[in-house]
DNA sequence: CCATTCAATATTTTCGAAAGTTTCGAAAAT
DNA sequence: ATTTTCGAAACTTTCGAAAATATTGAATGG
């Protein structure tokens, strides 16, 4: 019985984006502060700082160079985004990971990720496909990441990874949708890099089936993929680290930490 | 896991959500950083800041009796909720509204708020029903807000609708569902504020309708219910006031504003 | 008359230090 | 031996001023 509300009233495509009031996809904010926002960011989603980990303004100030009202404005964003908590007076900590939490995320995804697929095969331009050609291609030229890989060829990857599937959404009409899914993708990004860390399972390639159901504008087919997709990463996630994830990522926690 | 319903009283105790990643519904932040937080959220929802308005420290800094740091974090978590908007060296304003943006967060919300109803029904509980009782009590003890009432009695009115639908949900177990249903419901009382102060239409009792169904475990029908009263509302707002959403609500822009 | 430059003003951004809390551990008390 | 108390250390939070940046408006040149 979903029915649909009034077509949005399309003037123009781009002025549709300018006068959007979804929030800002931090892309260039505040040179500074954003900067630090960031880094932060990426080395949370990379467990460089790891779930649940103390964020003491000390260790954080030397680490990114930066002074503690700017680390606050930052920490700030963070927990808006679901990555850090804050209590008041006890500053700062990277939010917790779990596999409640991956499955929850994940089922939201699934919803945000096809619904936002569907729209953007709808409006699809030549612009965004080649952008989905480009994107894959670039990502197709990196191996999926082996655990013993550097970090720095992992954040690549990831980094090629986000922008692929970004852009096969791009053309979405729905500044909404397109945030929240880009909220829960950075989240997933975190366990992601679980798998990545201690996986060894081969995956048939994924991406390339979806790209090319997507370039057939078979919008059906391209959004089962991908829920497949999303899906198997879960699977893959809960059996491959099922100590790292079932046990409350005790081997990613910060070293000395005593329970009382 | 000890399961204390989020019986949000007025301003009571949240002790709620332990081993949840999603992000925190900033309950008892910072005390004073929070406080100027929720004070500047409340109006802008209530449109004492207008849309689009400029938000300059140094009229900040009076308004709520605060440095420029902490008026920096609140406006940091504003922009991440999407309820305001920033750019590099040039200040903070009050983010825009507009039909289409109504539009694209109204058909979002009417999946989540559906969603987060039928598992919240399915996990109900009887301190769950006890709270939808009692706040649908307290929201019926109000009538509907007229145009010419003061500002206080809007207010009031506003909370108690909020307290009611968050307490038709409050059972819902999947905590991201509910973060951005959250947010989303909070973002559409900035567009409900335009209706209570230009409507003067008649409405029957919906709100008695969903609570009936909802504490019969019609699941079904209570979903309709709420779909329906999302896009009714909608459908009254692009009636009622077309002028102001049309026209990209020139009548609530902040006064002397100059166009290069 | 319009466009441009440049200085004066207004505003934002960043920073370090003072003020306020919490945490930790040793000494006293039970 | 265990709990309680108390003070020092560690850390967070808040603030106002200095530095950086944007905006305004008047003066200049085309």
């Amino acid at each position: 019985m979903p029915k649909t509300l009034p077509a949005v009233p399309f003037e123009g495509a781009n002025e549709n984006l300018s006068a959007t009031t979804a929030p800002q996809d931090v892309s260039r904010e505040d040179a500074a502060t954003f900067d630090v926002l960031r880094k932060m960011r990426e080395d949370i989603l990379c467990c460089v700082l790891k779930p649940d980990q103390r964020l003491k303004f000390g260790e954080l100030r030397q680490r990114y160079d930066t002074s503690v009202g700017t680390l606050r404005e930052a920490l700030s964003h963070l927990v808006s985004e679901g990555l850090a908590r804050t209590e008041a007076g006890r500053g700062f900590q990277v939010a917790p990971i779990s596999l409640a939490d991956f499955l929850d995320l994940s089922e939201l995804r699934v919803y945000l990720e096809t619904k936002t697929l569907a729209d953007a095969i709808r409006h699809g331009t030549d612009a965004w496909e080649a952008e989905i050609v480009s994107s894959y291609f670039l990502l197709s030229k990196l191996a999926a990441p082996r655990p013993d890989d550097p970090l720095s060829v992992k954040q690549e990857w990831g980094k090629r990874h986000k922008r692929y599937h970004d852009a096969l959404v791009a053309t979405c009409r729905s500044p909404w949708s397109l945030h929240y899914r880009s909220e829960l993708f950075d989240q997933a990004r975190r366990y992601h890099w679980l798998t990545m860390i201690h996986s060894r399972l081969h995956r048939r390639n994924e991406h390339l089936e979806i790209r090319d159901a997507v370039l057939a504008r078979d919008s059906d087919l391209a959004c089962s993929l991908l829920e497949q997709h999303i899906r198997t990463t879960v699977e893959q996630a809960v059996s491959d680290v099922p100590g790292l994830i079932r046990g409350n990522a005790r081997a990613l926690r910060p070293a000395g930490r005593r329970k009382s």
